[in-house]
DNA sequence: GCGTGTTTACGCGTCT
DNA sequence: AGACGCGTAAACACGC
């Protein structure tokens, strides 16, 4: 497996089988409306069309699709990824005939999906796109969460109106494909996920919109821990996943500058390098939030907006058992990953894989379920992960302090760092130690950061200034080539992760805090711009820090990143740190596993609106670096790790 | 009026 | 038997 997605990455032909998948073939356990052949229900990823034979094989007589099914075929057989209610009429009467002769019941059955499905999202139409009703496209990210799958947009008249929420959202979209979390704001209604004013214009648009926000909503959703990949039972899926139903129906697709395939590359790469992010971000900063009060924002409530809070703790036993979806991630980051990143860790166990192939027919698998998708995937991957889900400082030691989460939770993971003794999750509640097992975790050593002078230098020419504190590095820290790949990337992130942030004064990276905070506020949806000023601000903050080995080697070029201590003017000139990274550091200033990024026009406000700002801030005062390791017994991993197994 | 969208209700088949 | 997924019908509301 390894093999073929280290080939298929070059190729990448797996990405458009990867992204959201989780067609579940339920066909043989369930929904039979006739024997032999696709069976209405078995498929139900969101990325298949429907194949030109399938097509032919029924043209007579009732499809075997759900309508949920259809609908799917529908959308994706848009080039767009988005069609509106009457182009999915006539899609459906186009392909198979037998609609165009049944009556209007299958309409109302149609918009019955749309409407409960939560596969399925209602997307504005632009202000330039006049016309009646809206267009419907599928959710990359649909949040089955057993809170209201939306909001009722209207009372009805009459006495139900006091049910607002009658819905049972368990049974609603379970053959959703879930492909992770993050939406954002969506539990309530996921049309805002959707919005025209973030998705650009829904019609007519450039290519590049068009390529990146119809379907991915213009985001790299980082938050998505490799769940975009959706899971897929592959143990029960009677076809093997290299044969999607689906299959081309060859829509051309000459407005896509960047093919889909890339598109989900960039999906999926960044999705699996989420968990990384977040942790870094938590091991680094949230410290510094909880004790400086900085921006207030980790220690804040949790945000109404940020969906990922409503998962945040989760009951107990009930709603971790009951979400169906959340499996996928085993799958997911087993693929992802390809286990390419050389590291110790011990490889996925079976266990971990059978569980999500175990797919239950009736979604009732405790790591199927999609409410907790994120969540969840993140406490089968990793019970230590926990911390990732908690925004709150406070909640850290919740998730420390509970042998018996860590035991429910073992439930749904194999890895085995579940092992490791709980006491050490609970040593150091209040330090958000970040634990780690990984052997490159050495002794903890301090340095002092250099004077400022000397920072300019290093910026100017990092491995040739080694500060102090990359003593630090010379024995655990991270190359100077941190992040040539995705996987350099992830293992960077960890092992920075594991470092004791809680002793380093960060107050001079208030700019790149703050576009971390951005970022985990935006439940790590950033563009691939963000991505790259974010890979460009962290790379500062390693060498800033010390993190980055001070060798010369492959180091890459100096990021203009918004930790620049002493050029802050530099990306005022475009405010685009992405464009000038892309500028000068053509070959690792990109997001990694992302070769054809295109430029953009316009970087999100998440991270790059910042950037200007943070130019400001990233003025680093001399010599305020401490760098203590934490003991080793003590490191949590905080890592994903799974999502490189 | 019609298309669209939401919601409820119910029946059926399957599975546990 | 109950849960579940799915299909179907229908009521209702909204906007063009």
């Amino acid at each position: 497996m390894t093999s073929e997605l280290e080939s298929s990455l070059t190729s990448m032909d797996w990405l458009p089988q990867l992204t959201m998948r989780a067609a579940i073939q339920k066909a043989d356990t369930q929904g039979t409306h006739g024997p032999g052949g696709p069976k209405k229900g078995a498929l139900l990823d969101p990325s298949t069309t429907l194949d030109q034979e399938e097509v032919q094989q029924h043209k007579d007589g009732k499809p075997p699709y759900s309508y949920a099914s259809l609908i799917t075929f529908a959308i994706n057989s848009s080039p767009k990824k988005k069609m509106t209610l009457s182009e999915i009429y006539q899609w459906i009467c186009d392909n198979f005939p037998y609609y165009r002769e049944a009556g209007s019941g299958w309409k109302n059955s149609i918009r019955h999906n749309l409407s409960l499905n939560k596969c399925f999202l209602k997307v504005p139409r632009s202000k330039d796109d006049p016309g009646k009703g809206s267009y419907w496209a599928i959710d990359t990210n649909p949040k089955e969460d057993a809170l209201p799958t939306r909001p009722k947009k209207r009372p009805r008249s009459g006495e139900r109106a006091s049910t607002p929420y009658s819905l049972d959202s368990e049974s609603l979209g379970m053959d959703c494909i879930i492909s992770g979390s993050a939406s954002i704001n969506t539990v309530t209604n996921k049309v805002a996920l959707y919005n025209t004013e973030q998705d650009g214009s829904d019609s007519p648009r450039s290519s590049l919109n068009n390529s990146l926000s119809d379907q991915s909503l213009a985001s790299v959703n980082l938050n998505s821990v490799g769940s975009v990949h959706g899971y897929s039972s592959v143990g029960s899926h009677p076809e093997p996943v290299s044969q999607p139903m689906s299959l081309q129906q060859p829509p051309p697709q000459p407005q896509y500058s960047m093919p889909e395939r890339d598109k989900q590359l960039l999906f999926s790469d960044f999705e699996d390098l989420s968990a990384s992010f977040r942790s870094l971000y938590k091991s680094v900063f949230e410290q510094s939030f909880s004790q400086q009060g900085l921006m207030g924002m980790p220690s804040e409530p949790p945000q109404p907006t940020h969906t990922s809070c409503s998962y945040q703790h989760p009951p107990p036993s009930s709603s971790i058992s009951s979400h169906p979806h959340s499996g996928q991630n085993s799958l997911t980051n087993s693929i992802a990953g390809g286990g390419q990143v050389p590291l110790s860790h011990p490889p996925q166990l079976p266990a971990q894989n059978a569980h999500s192939a175990h797919g239950s027919p009736h979604g009732q698998h405790p790591s199927q379920h999609a409410p907790h998708s994120q969540h969840l995937s993140q406490h089968s991957q990793h019970p230590s992960q926990h911390a990732q889900h908690s925004q709150h400082p406070s909640q850290h030691a919740q998730h420390s302090q509970h042998p018996s989460q860590h035991a429910q939770h073992s439930q749904h993971s194999q890895h085995p760092s579940q092992h490791v003794p709980h006491s050490q999750h609970s040593q150091h509640p209040s330090q958000h130690a970040q634990h780690s097992q990984h052997p490159s975790q050495h002794a903890q050593q301090q340095g002092q950061h250099p004077s400022q002078q000397q920072q300019q230098q290093q910026h100017q020419s990092l491995s040739h200034q080694p500060l102090p504190t990359q003593q630090l590095s010379c024995s655990t820290g991270l190359p100077a080539d941190w992040y040539p790949n995705l996987d350099a990337l992830k293992e960077s992130c960890r092992i920075a992760s594991s470092y004791n942030w809680a002793d380093v004064d960060l107050s001079p990276f208030q700019g790149l805090k703050e576009s971390m905070r951005q970022a985990e506020l935006n439940n790590w949806s950033l563009e691939p711009t963000q991505i790259a000023d974010l890979c460009s601000s962290i790379n500062q903050f390693f060498a800033r820090t010390g993190v980055i080995q001070p060798q010369g080697a492959v180091q890459p070029p100096v990021c203009h990143g918004s930790m620049h201590p002493n050029k802050p003017g530099q990306h005022i000139n475009t405010g685009n740190m992405y464009m000038e990274s892309r500028q000068n550091l053509p070959a690792l200033m990109g997001p990694p596993g992302y070769p054809h990024m295109p430029p953009m026009s316009s970087a999100g406000p998440t991270m790059t609106g910042h950037h200007t700002q943070m130019n400001q801030q990233h003025l680093i005062p001399p010599g305020n670096f401490q760098m203590r390791r934490m003991p080793a017994d003590d490191i949590q991993d905080d890592f994903d790790w799974d999502s490189i197994v």
